[in-house]
Formats: C-alpha cells, structure tokens, sequence
DNA sequence: GCGTGGTACTGTGCCTAGCGGAGTACTACG
DNA sequence: CGTAGTACTCCGCTAGGCACAGTACCACGC
C-alpha cells in the first residue's frame, strides 16, 4: 500500500505538532516525523507544507544562522496555528474513530 | 478542516470493508458510508473507487435489475479483494498509531 | 584548493484520487 | 407530462505529496 496518499491532509497536523512540541527548522522536522514513524515523507513535501503553513499564518519563523551548516529556517507555531491544530486533531480523531470502526480494527478501545 | 483529503488512500479501505460486510451496489455503499459518518463522500468518489477496486481485481461484479429503478451493479469481494483490506487495514492502523502519538489524542490505549 | 559528503532550503512539474456538476435511464406518483 | 428518487457514468478541476534538480554553506581528506 502507499502510504504517501495516507499523508493527504495530514501532514499538515504533524508539522504542526511537532513544531508546538519545540520550534524547528525544516530539515530537523523531516527527520523528527521519520523518527516518530512516518517512515516515507518526502522532505519536499514538508518544505511545502511548511510554506503553506506559514503563508496561512499558522506558522511564524525566523532565520538562525548555523555555525555548522547554512543557516536555519526555525518556524513556530502561532495561535492560529495552535487553533488549527486542536481543530485538525479534532477532525482526525472522529474519521479515524469512523475508520476504525468500518475496518473493525480494535484499535479505539472504549475509554 | 477539510475532510475530503483525509479520504485520501482510505476510501478504497472504507469501500471494500463495506462490502466485504455484504455484497452490495454503488448508491447504497455511498449511503452506509455516509450513515457511518464519512458524511461527505462524493458519490462520484466512490462510483471511481468502485471501478478502480475492479480493475484492480479486488471487486467482482454483477448485475441486478430491480423493479424500483434502474439495475443495480453489485460488488463483491474477491479474494484478492480480502487480502488487499488486510494489507490496508495493517497500513491504516499504523498508521494511526503513529498519527495519534503524534497528535497526543488519548484515543490510543498506549498510555 | 578541490572533490566529496552532510546540512539546509528552494523551485518545478508530475500524479493520484476525491469532488462537483452535468448527463442518462428507469420507475413511480400526482 | 413533469418531478422526484434511484442508480450509474463521464469530464474537468484541484489539493497536496513526491521526485528531481539546483543552490549554498561547512568540514574533511587528499
């Protein structure tokens, strides 16, 4: 199966929580949702999500520059972008609710 | 939020685990995905999905007239149909899993 | 001092697949 | 006969993730 179209309006809600956990610049982020298990995002597809984020105003950024490297891109979340979120997780939760329960998986115990 | 690009990669799921339930047509896969809470499937969605699921082997198909409107073309499962559900429903829990740690929803038991 | 390799970002164009809307056909009902 | 519900098809649109290529900066080895 592809996971890249699982991605689909998603990987917004992931950059954003993220960046909430502690600001970051686009090459750490790419490497944090891989870490977290997302095995296969695109780095592109980050970079543009971020761009759209940020043009959005859910994200705010500013420039560091790396002793070690070009500088850095960090990006913050703004309270809009806190907003989307915790409206983003909301919608998330009731499809994956909707989904668990058509595919029966038994993953959503009560509680 | 916009939900229609949640269904992204998940509808071919959602579909054939509707009918692995019963076989069934189109019209009516559209009202108990909708009944289901995928409130807003585009039936035009499902009828591509339909015809992907077909061609893809996944889905056999007959037809049945009815005497209250136009024939009905039912769907059912085939074997490799029931096998790619599996897969995908493996893919979509991880998925999830990994989504919902992400987001920090309390709807997984992790703990 | 030059190539290689890691870091960090940008831009372009492609492709998948869900959607809206229009169109067709059949039945039933007023 | 017109309207409404059922059932399906076709077409063009769009979002967004992806591959790929390119730029720039640093450090290291030769």
């Amino acid at each position: 199966m592809d996971t890249s179209q699982l991605l689909k309006g998603v990987l917004d809600l992931a950059v954003l929580a993220v960046v909430v956990d502690e600001d970051a610049y686009g090459y750490d982020i790419v490497r944090r949702l891989r870490d977290a298990g997302l095995d296969d995002v695109g780095d592109a597809s980050v970079y543009g999500t971020l761009r759209r984020l940020f043009q959005a105003g859910a994200l705010s950024s500013y420039v560091v520059p790396s002793d070690e490297g070009p500088h850095r891109k960090y990006y913050a979340v703004t309270p809009a972008g806190r907003e989307a979120l915790r409206n983003g997780t909301k919608t998330w939760s009731h499809f994956a609710d909707v989904l668990d329960d058509l595919l029966g998986t038994g993953r959503k115990d009560a509680a």
